[in-house]
RNA sequence: GCCCGAGUGGCGGAAUUGGUAGACGCAGCGGAUUCAAAAUCCGCCGCCGCAAGGCUUGCCGGUUCGAGUCCGGCCUCGGGUACCA
């Protein structure tokens, strides 16, 4: 009997595969289309362990749909601008196009020993100018459309390097590679006007029923449509220019415990005060000495400066409140001002509380009303709660009811109106940067902006740059921003930002319908293909990539690439969990850990040792692994050990899809072990003499085994569908059957396995005479009639607790289940003599006796 | 800080969505085979207890005949937080 030889068998179904031409798909217009689509990759060089489980997925669910009869697109490219490739041609002095393409090519070599069923012809990358031209095409068919526009946003400026820098580049507000503390400067902008469709994309979020609950969830909070009351408070003098501050609040309700009105540093009258007010101008360059993130701004010691000036309180023009500047309050919300509660607003109260301001209650706890006092009192808003004297009249109402009353009265009296506000900003694309799509618009000194003329697109990445100085190398080049002014042709420069990646990735999809076309898109290729059926990515891109892709869906639809029905281009999203693994460390002679990755370290039983020195090793928290706790387990290393085979059969069992995955190397042996039991099963079968006794058993298990994995690939279940495989694989081992019925068995076996592990399966159907490639074989049906027992074991409980079982007749009626019930050893023994005080029955599922 | 998740034996997980907690796999233990080992095959395997039985799904409380599943309050870990991709 042979081995099964994994390192001779993949390549050779790899070739049959592609000699058959099985994957490419062709435009049929009488075949139902499925298009399944996975994340393109960033090429970093090397496939991780991520990607493997990605690609699987895929790999399985396009396998799968063709095995049913759908005419299936599954393609591969690769999101190929960004950072990387500059920081490399820095540290390096690689080009960041060369760095890119040569990690492309090393991609696709560790890709291919997978063997995905992924159409190759239509591979792209999206720093390839014929990739990048069409979308610099479809950013001025946007700009005419008006989707497009300039302003002034705040980037972090790293003062020594004199360069813009991404968040991630920004560590505890100094810039990482200066060490300086970065500062927040203003810069002019290109930007989509995205938040126009903010109703719509809140809307259409109820539409996308084949998408997991949490990641409409957190689209609908990054939105945030919320409702409050616009209004000004009255300067009591007029300064620098403003008489009154314009604010934005969702709970006007809360108007009488305002102590003090906030702005932002950024806010107009803020700068305006600095010009002849150093503690203010002091203060703001303060404020600005930080990060521009979110998460950084918001975990920020909260810190004020009171300006001095007072405004009028606007139900009451006798009382005055002070106006403070303060660090967390941002620009991009609202109109950058608000009035503090501090009773309703924890933030609010700790903020008062530091500076002395007073903290006024507007309304109490109906159970308990304590008079705020550490604690904001922040009930939701739709609990009724006792309002003090309020002033529209409300004594005992919910904050909704309050909230409406407000703004009504507001209204009427004239100093205010309702607004909706979203949370949602527009969609800055700027990137002071080399390694992105140049935005093709020229600044003529007399026409002013003006875009490229398409037929001088693409607006091609000059090859000669340096990255010697920080700051865009564009920028320095010598004569790359020289040219004509494309409407009046006197001399004139062009932009040399480059767009944000997620542009790059906004639309990729919709290029793999027709990724070699001299048009972004073509109609009828995206008639056909569009939309994604199934697409599967990480949970980390549940916001930011896949909102933006929803909008730009909507933006090529308005300017003519993309038909109605793709404006929601993911019909299906599923989002799967990380790669995990253990960490492994020895503590340095800095006192700082060291990491060693896992070939490094052997695993005793008392515990792990450094393989080359025996030094005892840490072992630590198992995490996603990252190269900087080199807790890698390199995708080539094992598929070259095991097998492609193995690898895929490994990332698909156990965990569901959608947890992270723990790698480990009795895992993966695992795996190994029983895809030879699989293989020694088939070559004694394929020898065994052709009896063909029939065994009922062997019929009910193949019935429920295609039920089962069908079930768990169409649910996304993967492990479920392999736990259902291997004890398929186990009650043909155990059958009496003859070796014809237990051949007929294997070979539905390597069917519902081709998915997971096509090349092993390939081997198996052709082992047991199979007809061409199950690569190409239909689904196999189940026997439905052998899926259903005519009777069922029903567990019987004494007060919830499970104390016996009967087996019946599955329709066996209420009253004779419960007559059967009583006369039962184990409840007469329970009972002792008592009558059961009730008894209920669960047809064909439980019976429950209440003492 | 804010938004969204997750937590079940020694380990990964299953549980027909409110109805037998622990399918399937790993590790472990026992046996067979072998001169021996590897590999393979068979069996056992949540915890406490001799047993009867009791306990058990991160923690605390609630609803229910019945809760891993529903509700309220926590804890821990993870993702996102608009220039990482």
């Amino acid at each position: 009997m042979s081995r099964y030889n994994a390192r001779v068998v993949e390549p050779k179904w790899q070739k049959a595969w592609e000699e058959a031409d099985v994957f490419s798909a062709k435009r049929d217009e009488n075949r139902p289309k499925y298009y399944v689509l996975e994340m393109f990759p960033y090429p970093s060089g090397r496939i991780h362990m991520g990607h493997v489980r990605n690609y699987t997925m895929g790999d399985v669910v396009a396998r799968y749909k063709k095995a049913t009869g759908f005419n299936v697109l599954h393609p591969m490219g690769w999101d190929a601008f960004g950072m990387p490739a500059e920081n490399a041609a820095m540290d390096k002095g690689v080009h960041p196009g060369d760095w890119t393409y040569q990690n492309i090519s090393d991609m696709r070599a560790q890709l291919k020993p997978m063997g995905l069923s992924i159409d190759w012809s239509r591979e792209f990358a999206t720093c390839d100018p014929e990739y990048y031209g069409q979308q610099q095409a479809m950013f001025i068919d946007m700009m005419e459309r008006g989707l497009v526009y300039r302003k002034e946003a705040v980037v972090n400026w790293d003062p020594v390097d004199m360069t813009v820098l991404a968040n991630e580049q920004v560590i505890d507000g100094k810039g990482w590679r200066s060490g300086a503390p970065v500062e927040r400067r203003a810069l002019t902008q290109w930007f989509f006007r995205i938040s126009d469709f903010a109703e719509e994309l809140l809307d259409a979020l109820d539409g996308l029923t084949n998408w997991p609950e949490k990641v409409r969830l957190m689209q609908k909070n990054w939105i945030g449509k919320s409702r409050g009351l616009q209004f000004a408070f009255d300067l009591t003098t007029p300064a620098a220019g403003h008489d009154r501050i314009e604010v934005f609040t969702t709970r006007p309700d809360t108007l009488m415990g305002a102590s003090f009105v906030g702005i932002s540093p950024d806010h107009p009258l803020a700068r305006a005060l600095e010009a002849d007010n150093p503690d203010i101008a002091a203060f703001n360059a303060e404020c600005r000495r930080m990060g521009t993130s979110e998460a950084d701004l918001e975990t920020a010691e909260k810190k004020g400066l009171d300006t001095g000036l007072k405004v009028r309180h606007p139900l009451n023009p006798d009382w005055e409140l002070p106006v403070w500047i303060a660090n967390f309050i941002l620009m991009d919300y609202g109109t950058g001002a608000i009035f503090a509660c501090p009773a309703h607003d924890q933030r609010d109260l700790d903020f008062a509380r530091k500076y002395g301001l007073p903290v006024i209650d507007t309304f109490l706890a109906l159970d308990d009303p304590q008079p705020v006092t550490d604690t904001a009192f922040v009930p939701p808003k739709e609990q009724k709660v006792k309002w003090i004297d309020h002033f529209t009249g409300l004594d005992i109402a919910t904050g909704d009811e309050a909230i409406e009353a407000t703004i009504r009265l507001a209204e009427s009296q004239g100093w205010g109106k309702g607004v909706t506000q979203y949370r949602l900003r527009d969609w800055g694309i700027s990137r002071q940067r080399y390694w992105g799509c140049p935005i093709p618009v020229v600044h003529c000194p007399d026409c002013g902006v003006v875009p490229e003329k398409k037929e001088n697109l693409p607006v091609e990445l000059p090859r000669d740059v340096s990255f010697d100085k920080p700051g865009n190398p564009l920028d320095r080049h010598p004569t790359w921003r020289d040219t004509p002014c494309p409407k009046c042709g006197r001399p004139a420069r062009r932009e040399t930002d480059t767009m944000d990646t997620f542009v790059d990735s906004s639309w990729y999809y919709a290029r793999f319908t027709a990724p070699h076309a001299k048009t972004p898109t073509v109609m009828e290729d995206a008639e056909y293909w569009m939309n994604v059926d199934q697409y599967i990515g990480g949970i980390e891109h549940a916001i930011l990539h896949l909102l933006y892709s929803r909008f730009f869906a909507r933006a090529m639809h308005l300017t003519g690439h993309l038909p109605k029905k793709a404006i929601e281009p993911f019909d299906a999203l599923f989002t799967q969990g990380m790669v995990t693994h253990e960490t492994y460390s020895t503590t340095g002679p800095n006192g700082l850990p060291v990491w060693h990755s896992p070939d490094e370290v052997e695993l005793r039983e008392n515990g792990a040792v450094l393989r080359a020195t025996g030094e005892p090793v840490e072992v630590g928290p198992v995490i996603k692994m990252s190269k900087s706790k080199k807790n890698v387990v390199d995708p080539a290393d094992i598929i070259d050990q095991y097998g492609a085979d193995t690898a895929r059969w490994f990332v698909m069992s156990d965990s569901p899809p959608e947890r992270d995955v723990e790698w480990t190397a009795a895992g993966a042996e695992a795996a190994w072990k029983h895809l030879q039991r699989l293989w020694r099963m088939t070559s004694e079968i394929a020898s065994a003499d052709a009896s063909d006794t029939v065994d009922p058993a062997l019929e009910r298990e193949t019935a429920r085994a295609i039920d089962a994995v069908t079930r768990g690939i169409e649910d996304f279940a993967f492990n479920k569908a392999v736990a259902a495989l291997y004890a398929f694989a186990n009650a043909i081992a155990r059958s009496g059957a003859g070796a014809g019925a237990r051949r007929r068995a294997m070979l539905t076996l390597a069917q519902l396995m081709q998915p997971m592990t096509p090349h092993l399966a390939e081997e198996i159907w052709q082992a047991l005479g199979g007809e061409g490639l199950v690569s190409q074989a239909p689904w196999p049906k189940a026997d439905a009639s052998l899926l259903v027992d005519d009777t069922v074991t029903l567990p019987i409980q004494v007060n919830g607790k499970r104390r016996s079982e009967i087996r019946v007749p599955k329709d066996m009626s209420k009253e004779e289940v419960e007559k059967l019930v009583l006369a039962d050893d184990a409840v007469i023994r329970f009972l002792k003599g008592r009558e059961p005080r009730k008894l209920i029955v669960v047809p064909g599922r439980i019976v429950n006796v209440v003492v």
